[in-house]
DNA sequence: CGAAATGATTTAAG
DNA sequence: CTTAAATCATTTCG
């Protein structure tokens, strides 16, 4: 069986197609090899190194070897002109950027990133709040980073696994024809390639559900819940003791903050409801205005509390809006402001009344949040 | 259950 | 950045 090299005959023509006593065209050889190639698919295993043991001992093997060279000599130029051509991975980074923000780089340690990228993005977020919702959010959050670990993982052996079996194929192949190291390179960084865009994908539809987790559960307008009573009370006291200019300061919104145990966020999205809302109608908040100042009135004159009244002095009597002590003055305010809704042209005569006002109590800047009439008119 | 109330967000302007 | 205005999504109320 073995066949030991001989010294190459004269010539013996060309690996004669085996199957084809008539002698079928040239042309037609390539495919008989090719089907020969696919028969080994189905060849068993010791069929197949039978024949490749066959086919490296083959007496023509050498000479084939030369040719194959030669072919190689003429191409490699254009293989070389393959070369990689590195892609543009800025959305890549931009994934793993992400990723590794959302805490979802590291395998399996505690979703430290997680947490607190939660809590950054929950800027309205009430002290007490997190214990729940948030231990349910990062339950979600770490199932969906192991999935994302063990994907990884999996595509990395499978890659591991192919590129071996490349390579390993290749090695074997050098034996027949030539394959130098840089082409067995070449095509484990094809195969790199591939298996990174499949990467990437993982990492996009993994950075799809963290954003779709973080809006189904840190949006928190999806959890709002109302301000406790003391909060309310607070804000409105102040709101409507300072009806003429309902803009805390920073430090004004801070410490209203504390009192009601509410964020400064809140204090100001507050503020920003609660002028928009007295603005489209104050007949619906006169009721309310009228409780307030009324209280804020008994506030200011009777010291019903040790410590209540004494710390924020700025607030209790401001002093930007003038002399008035809150109740006369606030009040008529809102029976004027209805009485000009109610008018039947309350054009003209809300203008009116709203100007004698502001030239009687001063509040230069009473008409500035104002601008408009009662959203009564019709026209 | 539907409407009102309400806290939060988005959009646009300064 | 702050704010007005519009809008959303939820809670509360009748």
């Amino acid at each position: 069986m073995d066949a030991p090299q001989r010294p190459p005959r004269p010539a013996p023509p060309p690996p004669a197609p085996r199957r084809s006593p008539p002698g079928p065209p040239p042309g037609s050889n390539t495919g008989d090899v090719l089907q020969q190639i696919m028969a080994i698919t189905d060849q068993s295993l010791d069929e197949a190194q039978a024949r490749k043991h066959a086919l490296n001992c083959h007496r023509m093997k050498p000479a084939l070897y030369s040719v194959l060279c030669e072919i190689k000599e003429k191409t490699v130029s254009s293989i070389h002109g393959i070369q990689e051509v590195g892609p543009p991975d800025a959305q890549l980074l931009r994934l793993d950027n992400m990723l590794l923000a959302e805490g979802m780089s590291r395998p399996e340690k505690q979703g430290r990133g997680a947490s607190a990228a939660a809590n950054a993005a929950t800027p309205g977020g009430h002290p007490n709040e997190g214990g729940l919702e948030h231990s349910d959010y990062r339950a979600k959050l770490s199932q969906i980073r192991q999935l994302y670990h063990s994907e990884l993982e999996k595509y990395e052996q499978a890659c591991r696994e192919f590129t071996m079996h490349v390579t390993n194929l290749l090695q074997e192949q050098s034996r027949i024809r030539p394959v130098s190291p840089a082409e067995i390179e070449h095509m484990v960084g094809i195969i790199h390639g591939k298996f990174h865009s499949i990467q990437m994908q993982l990492k996009q539809s993994t950075c799809e559900a963290v954003l779709a987790l973080r809006a189904r559960f840190l949006d928190a307008r999806r959890k709002r819940q109302n301000f406790s009573k003391q909060a309310t009370e607070v804000l409105n006291e102040y709101f409507y003791s300072h009806l003429s200019n309902p803009y805390p300061s920073e430090e004004t919104k801070e410490e209203l903050a504390r009192r009601g145990g509410i964020t400064v966020s809140q204090v100001s999205n507050w503020f920003g409801n609660k002028r928009i809302r007295y603005k489209k109608n104050m007949r619906k908040f006169q009721e309310e205005a009228t409780i307030y100042t009324a209280k804020t009135a008994v506030d200011a004159t009777e010291v019903r509390g040790p410590g209540r009244q004494a710390s924020p002095p700025s607030m209790s009597h401001s002093s930007s809006s003038g002399p008035f002590p809150l109740t006369g003055p606030g009040d008529a305010l809102i029976r004027l402001q209805t009485l000009a809704c109610l008018q039947p042209t309350p054009r003209e005569g809300g203008l009116l009344a709203q100007e004698r006002l502001a030239g009687e109590a001063n509040a230069s800047r009473f008409t500035r949040w104002q601008p408009r009439q009662c959203p009564l008119r019709r026209i």
